[in-house]
DNA sequence: ACCTGTCAAGTCTGG
DNA sequence: CCAGACTTGACAGGT
């Protein structure tokens, strides 16, 4: 089976390479003329996409085909204050260009719509300004003419004192969303509310696949052995063009478990590796680690080391 | 050049 | 009922 290692949105090794670069919205009032601060955004904007087809193409040279976006390319894109502001067809072109970068490259992309994403909210605006937020990822990814094999990554959201109806709310909810969105989107178990018996649970009554994340599991899982639910994780990404997707990170330490630590420990990797070997399924991995793609190929040099696998070449393995 | 408090957003906890 | 934590990179304003 292969492996394919990625990471996450921006560079470690790369100097001034940051995707996310942006304006604060009591910055951005200063600004007199609604024209001048579009533009202010605008060429932010660009700059964002810039380093973006710079980390592609670092990427690409170095055999790194699974990469999230940042969710913060366009600043302040579901902000009020950005309300009437077209981005999308100003930017377009270059979206585009990203876009057809990623496609000839093979790239597996991603995004992960941070935690003020919540699609089972019992408040109308809560579920509104989420819907507004996943309209914003899905119109990047249309713009640069991706398929909805481009994953939004997502959490099931919060227990609002009651998980059933929780869980209820969400399905409810997810039916709503246009359908383009909804093809979208891939559920992921939390580290604290939502446990991989969970969202296995929601993916298969909706139908939506499930990217499991390691080190959540290890903070939330009722004592469930993860090995139980390798075969029904896997089997939820059936329909799909690319294999499962995994999140993996070590914690940081024992005191700080949910946080992330700099790099990934290879021996937590291999542990989660000689698990699912078994399973003899292609997986893609997302390396989640404070040191991003430093992490990865720190990860990659240590499992050289490693005599049960073989290395294929600069961001993936195989394993027997 | 470097340091620190703050940031658009929601939920949950603890006082 | 309200303030603060949660988590994160980057900004903004200070030294």
């Amino acid at each position: 089976m292969k492996v394919r290692l990625g990471y996450v949105a921006m560079s470690s090794m790369l100097q001034d390479c940051s995707p996310s670069k942006t304006v604060t919205a009591s910055n951005l009032v200063k600004i007199d003329s609604q024209e001048a601060r579009y533009s202010r955004l605008l060429s932010l904007a660009r700059e964002n996409l810039h380093n973006t087809m710079r980390l592609f193409l670092h990427n690409q040279a170095h055999d790194v085909k699974v990469f999230r976006l940042t969710s913060k390319l366009i600043p302040l894109a579901t902000h009020p204050l950005a309300e009437d502001w077209n981005w999308y067809d100003q930017l377009q072109e270059q979206l585009a260009s990203l876009g057809e970068y990623a496609r000839k490259n093979g790239f597996r992309l991603s995004a992960h719509p941070d935690h003020y994403t919540l699609l089972n909210s019992p408040r109308d605006e809560v579920i509104a300004a989420s819907l507004r937020d996943l309209e914003y990822h899905h119109q990047i990814f249309q713009a640069m003419k991706m398929d909805s094999s481009a994953k939004l990554v997502i959490h099931v959201g919060g227990s609002y004192k009651n998980k059933k109806e929780s869980v209820q709310r969400f399905k409810e909810n997810f039916a709503l969303m246009p359908a383009d969105i909804r093809s979208q989107i891939v559920l992921e178990n939390d580290d604290k509310i939502f446990t991989v018996a969970d969202v296995l649970d929601l993916c298969y009554q909706m139908n939506i696949p499930m990217v499991l994340d390691i080190h959540h599991h290890w903070c939330n899982n009722q004592g469930d052995n993860i090995s139980d639910y390798f075969a029904d994780i896997i089997s939820t990404w059936k329909q799909e063009p690319f294999p499962p997707k995994v999140h993996v990170s070590s914690p940081r330490n024992k005191k700080n478990i949910r946080a992330h630590a700099d790099y990934v420990d290879v021996e937590f990797f291999m542990s989660f590796i000689n698990q699912i070997r078994d399973y003899n399924t292609d997986i893609d991995i997302m390396i989640e680690a404070k040191q991003k793609d430093g992490a990865l190929f720190q990860l990659m040099n240590d499992l050289k080391k490693v005599r049960s696998i073989k290395i294929l070449d600069e961001a993936s393995i195989l394993v027997g």
